[in-house]
DNA sequence: TGAATTATTCACTCTTTGGTGAATTAAAGG
DNA sequence: CCTTTAATTCACCAAAGAGTGAATAATTCA
């Protein structure tokens, strides 16, 4: 019935959602790519959106990538702020934060890719972003009240330092995840079937509650 | 005396030479920049030899990329060997191994960068090296030993797979390094300085032999 | 409804970049 | 020596890639 002729569709705008396509898009092809091998191009593509448009709302490449590797933070930040550990007992949160983290990269891969990016720039990018450093992970202070109950408690030994252990703690999945190709390759195992990922979050935990816990 | 007017200095050839120099400008280059922010021209410029050479030499960029890989894994390798784990007791083994890790990490910065960029690729260019994969850390085996040693004895606990212990062992140290810019800019801290390093091996050592021993 | 503003598209450009064909010069072998 | 082979240089290209000026169309606001 209408007359579809000369299709008139009047295109909606709306800078918000631009911004986040575009965002979600970088964020995809960063992941993927890293900083270097990302294409502006293919990040147009991928959001469907005209390359322009990208410069119109970040300047550049660079500043795209901080604003991505911003975003990637804040969402962490929140997923962590969720987790509730002060409402736990010490030796339950330490778990907790250790599955937490274990599985929180491995639902997003690409926050392991950004961070490596960013870091293969000496970390550039975040320093350039108040943003980004004033999240200064609320975790550690945390952290270090929940190391403090439980020792007094006596259940934890005392002297630890809460940066080194969430760095550690980190560390454990973050290494096993990030550099999985290669360790597979090598060890000709592949280290990502399930029974596989179910025994490094049980090592991990060994590993980390082994160390806090008294004896 | 001589007549140097006209120079008539006769280039000396080398091919293994040749190779080295562009092989070694070329993990320079790979370090710095990651394998997609790499340039072939700038290897050029690095090695002072001419750009078709590296594609006379290693035939396009992948395959350049490909043979510094290896090159580095060999040298890894080489140093590991001479590491002599088995002549110690279990506890001193796993010590050593540890420092070993973290000090040649930290002598080696470009290992690791090279490893975050094969990584990205999904270790493509490791699968497709079979040099890299014939490697095959005989390291593994050896930790094995160990670990049954020290089981034997008394002094370790039983059910540890050697596998999932390197990879920790290597996590721990990884981490830290590569990640050490956002690291550092997150916590507000420098993590390099002299004490901030020991006290990391001392953290790390903690946290591993806590681990692997009874009790 | 019309003017001002903001979002979006179009059409380019200037460089850089990986890669190559063919000439040239040194070394090796007879 | 002289010829063959291997190492090195030269000049070049086509494609890709980051980035931009200016036109245009939707929205906002008076």
């Amino acid at each position: 019935m209408s007359d579809q002729k000369s299709l008139p569709i009047t295109k909606t705008r709306d800078a918000e959602r631009s911004r986040a396509i575009i965002l979600n898009a970088a964020l995809e092809e960063f992941a993927l790519f890293g900083l270097g091998g990302a294409r502006i191009d293919r990040i147009a593509e991928r959001s469907k959106l005209n390359k322009r448009l990208i410069y119109y709302y970040f300047t550049d490449k660079d500043q795209l990538f901080q604003a991505v590797l911003e975003s990637a933070y804040e969402q962490i930040r929140e997923s962590e702020k969720k987790l509730n550990l002060q409402a736990l007992p010490p030796s339950a949160a330490i778990r907790t934060l250790v599955e937490f983290t274990w599985n929180y990269y491995l639902a997003h891969p690409e926050f392991l890719t950004l961070l490596n990016s960013a870091n293969l720039h000496k970390a550039r990018h975040i320093q350039d972003s108040p943003n980004v450093r004033a999240l200064n992970s609320p975790l550690i202070e945390l952290l270090g009240q929940i190391l403090e109950k439980g020792r007094l408690s006596g259940e934890f030994r005392g002297g630890i330092d809460p940066v080194q252990l969430y760095v550690s703690i980190a560390a454990l999945s973050y290494f096993y995840l990030s550099n999985n190709s290669s360790l597979s390759a090598i060890f000709g195992r592949d280290l990502m079937t399930p029974k596989a990922k179910s025994e490094r979050l049980s090592h991990m935990c060994e590993v980390i509650l082994g160390y806090v816990l008294r004896n």
